[in-house]
RNA sequence: GCUGGUAUGGUCUAGUGGUUAUGAUGAGGGAUUGUGGUUCCUUCGACUCGAGUUCAAUUCUCGGUGCCGGCCCCA
């Protein structure tokens, strides 16, 4: 008898654990180079403020783990790392502008299918207390950021909340949320089958022309000069320009799901495949659960989905530094080599099993090692160390010194 | 929540209404006691679960569950 992972979820077992680690390190660093702090809170919140309608709107209230506990309270899991956060800025008096990073598993009961899964990890970055558009402006620079540390090229698709509806209020007064479900389609089951669907619910689908043009100015002739929305979205376009963010564009059939979006939104895509991350200004959620009015932008990316395309792609981690095998020499000598070695900051792993050189090899090789240290009584006479370079099959014996060490360990090759 | 397909060791796979259910790969141990990803030996390890049909079910039927997709929704 043995036990599966719960259905939709999965272990990262060896390098691929090394995969998702290597996403995420890159993301952390980036975001401390922009000055975001760390936050952690917890994966179980109580089940109100996960449906608070502001938060979740119908849709996702359905994707909610929901069960209770022994005292029979009501809890769910997270299904986003913006809610957590509009709960700690509502309840702490939070020092403006407040910027935050989160990399943690979130959970949605949807069906799992191709990249979607029960339980998957988002890096969430979110700048409270700023009402400009630069926070967006910052929000698109660590994007770039983060995907060119995995070299990836994203493609965000952006648009305007406030610039959809008053589009939308212009056709179909009253039925934004519906219409904004099917626009959101446009891409996916083309122009015609849009504009079915809207026919079928009795609503003008000649915005759906309009959306796929995609013309400001024709948009500007519809909702007027003094909209928001179109001001929000021209200037924005501008900031990125001059900011030189070529991989921004806007898509006026952007709307995406979650309903705590006041603003500007974003969607990140790669050439295929679902989206890989997303967010927006949402400057009413705060307040909405009892705090302060509190700008805030944030988006998130698909650490889960990301690893998925860097699998696909064929992407390995390797192991720093050096797998320590003995030549006929006892183990715990090796160990305190390298104990001795990783003091001068040489990352070392011992053969601890002590089996024979060519076994030692092939662990090495087989767990990404790129060098492998032999230690024999020759060496250890010598005060020395032979190492091999595993790709190009080159070794020498060099003084057992970490700068000589780390000198050969930095060689690409010959 | 609706819907299609599918289910054999960790992974990939052969096959069957009836003896001990293939093969590969993998993992553990060993053969070569200072040089790997080669070879050889050895060990480990599977018919998704339940009900039904049948003398007999891994095989046929139905259902549950998982997995792979599509819709809804979404990172």
């Amino acid at each position: 008898m043995t036990f599966q992972t719960v259905r939709g979820m999965r272990d990262l077992i060896g390098q691929d654990a090394c995969i998702q680690e290597f996403i995420e390190a890159n993301f952390r660093e980036v975001f401390a180079s922009y000055g975001y702090l760390p936050q952690y809170t917890p994966a179980v919140e109580n089940f109100d403020l996960l449906a608070a309608k502001s938060a979740a709107g119908e849709e996702i209230k359905k994707e909610i783990y929901y069960f209770k506990d022994k005292g029979d309270r009501e809890l769910g899991l997270r299904f986003d790392l913006t809610v957590p956060l509009g709960r700690v800025a509502s309840s702490n008096q939070l020092k403006m502008p407040y910027k935050r990073y989160q990399i943690d598993e979130v959970y949605r009961y949807d069906r799992p299918q191709a990249k979607r899964y029960r339980a998957f990890k988002q890096a969430d970055i979110d700048i409270l207390g700023v009402k400009g558009l630069e926070a967006e402006l910052e929000v698109m620079l660590v994007t770039r950021d983060c995907f060119e540390k995995l070299g990836l090229k994203p493609r965000v698709v952006f648009n305007s909340r406030k610039l959809l509806e008053e589009l939308i209020t212009s056709f179909a007064k009253g039925r934004e949320i519906e219409v904004m479900r099917v626009l959101d389609k446009l891409d996916k089951v083309g122009e015609t089958d849009c504009k079915e669907m809207l026919k079928e619910k009795e609503i003008d689908a000649g915005i759906v022309d309009i959306i796929v043009k995609n013309d400001l100015e024709e948009i500007k002739g519809i909702i007027g000069e003094a909209s928001e929305g179109l001001k929000e979205v021209n200037d924005f376009l501008a900031l990125c320009k001059e900011n030189e963010l070529d991989f921004v564009e806007f898509s006026s059939a952007l709307a995406r799901g979650l309903e705590y979006y006041t603003g500007i939104v974003f969607e990140i895509k790669l050439d295929e495949g679902p989206s890989v991350g997303g967010g927006g200004r949402y400057d009413k959620l705060i307040s909405n659960y009892g705090g302060q009015e509190t700008a805030a932008v944030g988006i998130s990316f698909g650490v889960s989905r990301l690893y998925d395309i860097l699998k696909e792609n064929g992407f390995k981690t390797s192991m720093e530094g050096l797998f320590l095998v003995s030549a006929g020499v006892p183990v715990k000598e090796l160990v305190k080599i390298g104990d001795s070695l990783r003091t001068k900051g040489i990352y070392n792993e011992t053969d601890l099993n002590g089996k024979s050189i060519s076994k030692g090899f092939e662990f090495a090789e087989k767990k990404g090692y790129g060098f492998v240290g032999i230690i024999g009584e020759n060496e250890i006479k010598d005060k020395t160390i032979t190492i091999k370079n595993l790709k190009i099959g080159k070794q020498e014996t060099i003084e057992l010194d970490a700068s000589k060490i780390n000198e050969f360990l930095s060689r690409k090759d010959a």
